[in-house]
DNA sequence: CGTGTGTTTGATGAATTTCAAAGCAGGTGG
DNA sequence: CCACCTGCTTTGAAATTCATCAAACACACG
């Protein structure tokens, strides 16, 4: 028993991050499950900078918790254009739009160096049987991202360009902190069309908004390094949704 | 058995278009299954026009299949505007962003007499472990509604106001169809500041878009009477994603 | 020290919002 | 049956925001 107790606690340190796994774990285990789950996760993957995890399109095998680095997933419009649906740090998850019909819906690319941890979305899936948490963590994963996607429509539909910056920059900022890393300063992985893609707006009204941001003292930016200067105050931007103010 | 085999049967016409419940049903399932079934979906729930089924903060209890009816779920910014998130006919699923929080995200309000067939959620949860096929079918639904969403932001993010309309349009009518309605001919549950919401667009804006599909002869709107007089085109509409032409 | 990628800023134009007013349909009560 | 009300829709004109085009700039890298 007691080696089984080190046994988890190895699993929790070696995938400290895994949001899936961090919430599954706190349970009682049997030395079986236990032996399951280290099979589930043993894996450890590489992902060079500007690599693809995987594309549009390519049959689902896992689902990806992110250990470290950053991605983007972007889908393409009929005429080829690209949407950027979301940028996923360390502990967020890959791959959930992929259950659906079992090919990925959307292409995911490391912006910079990365480690992932797959799941075989198959064991995953007989797993949560047996693991009532992990069964429940997973659909709060899937929820969790529909929500976040609602609030993504909220913004492009009620937003303007300065305010969906501010929501931007305030939304890495919390996601981070979360982390354990500065929620004041911090260094952007993603170019500004890839800001622009994300937001709904082309990259020279990002950097005019970022240049209003500036002039306000809200935040400073240097090329990619950001250090927010009034939290409340660009709270209170994002708050303002003004588009037609009050009827 | 065979008294199993007829309740079951009689599962699937009461229940005829719930999702969830179609896709788990072929499966072989043992008599306590099928009670355990039955108890999940034995009521149904009339809403009125313009009632709410549920609102952002209550407590999640059921999921909702639409067995009748027509619904808008919606959010509300910070400022008290809101967005609509989605419209969901008959067979769709309502309150899966409730998982998330055990409370629900967006309010769900009627847009006529409706009715639905609730799923306790705690109840579904303990069923999806017995039976495989329920719990990934709802991990489909679940898959699927992320990339309804991350389709809806390509739209926010990449389309002008007449393809906005078109895509709501095509879409609607692929629905119907789905579900045996005509294609070509159908009738608008909401008002067109709800269409508007949901696009990210303002009514008037609606209304040009229009006017615009009606001078070019795809589409014919009285009121809210909608006949597709050219499919193809509208599609062809909706593919030319003009925006940023080519580069 | 050039070269290329990514960023910033300016000027112009197009698309959409906003404001305003009129039209239309359905329902109610006289 | 008509008049009237209300809510929804349509259309017009002006204002605003953002995209587009263009040019300069900054920085990293070979």
């Amino acid at each position: 028993m007691s080696s089984q107790v080190l046994h988890v606690h190895a699993l929790k340190t070696a995938c400290s991050n895994c949001s899936v796994l961090e919430l599954c774990l706190p349970i009682g285990l049997t030395g079986g499950e236990v032996e399951r789950l280290d099979t589930l996760i043993a894996q450890r993957v590489k992902v060079k900078k500007g690599a693809a995890l995987y594309r549009t399109g390519d049959p689902l095998r896992s689902l990806y918790a992110v250990r470290l680095g950053f991605f983007k997933t972007s889908i393409l419009s009929t005429d080829g254009r690209e949407q950027i649906t979301g940028f996923q740090m360390q502990g967020e998850m890959l791959g959930l739009d992929a259950i659906s019909t079992d090919h990925y819906a959307c292409t995911a690319i490391a912006l910079e160096d990365s480690e992932v941890c797959p799941l075989p979305f198959t064991l995953l899936e007989k797993l949560a049987r047996d693991l009532p948490s992990l069964q429940h963590n997973l659909n709060k994963l899937m929820s969790r991202e529909i929500v976040r996607d609602h609030s993504m429509l909220l913004l492009m539909g009620n937003m303007n360009a300065d305010e969906r910056l501010a929501a931007f920059l305030l939304n890495l900022s919390q996601r981070l902190n979360m982390r354990g890393y500065s929620s004041r300063e911090f260094v952007l992985r993603m170019s500004r069309e890839a800001i622009g893609s994300y937001l709904g707006l082309r990259l020279e009204t990002i950097c005019r908004g970022i240049a209003h941001l500036r002039e306000e003292e809200l935040v400073d930016m240097h090329g990619r390094n950001v250090t927010i200067l009034d939290l409340s105050g660009l709270k209170q931007k994002v708050a303002g949704c003004h588009r037609h103010s009050e009827q």
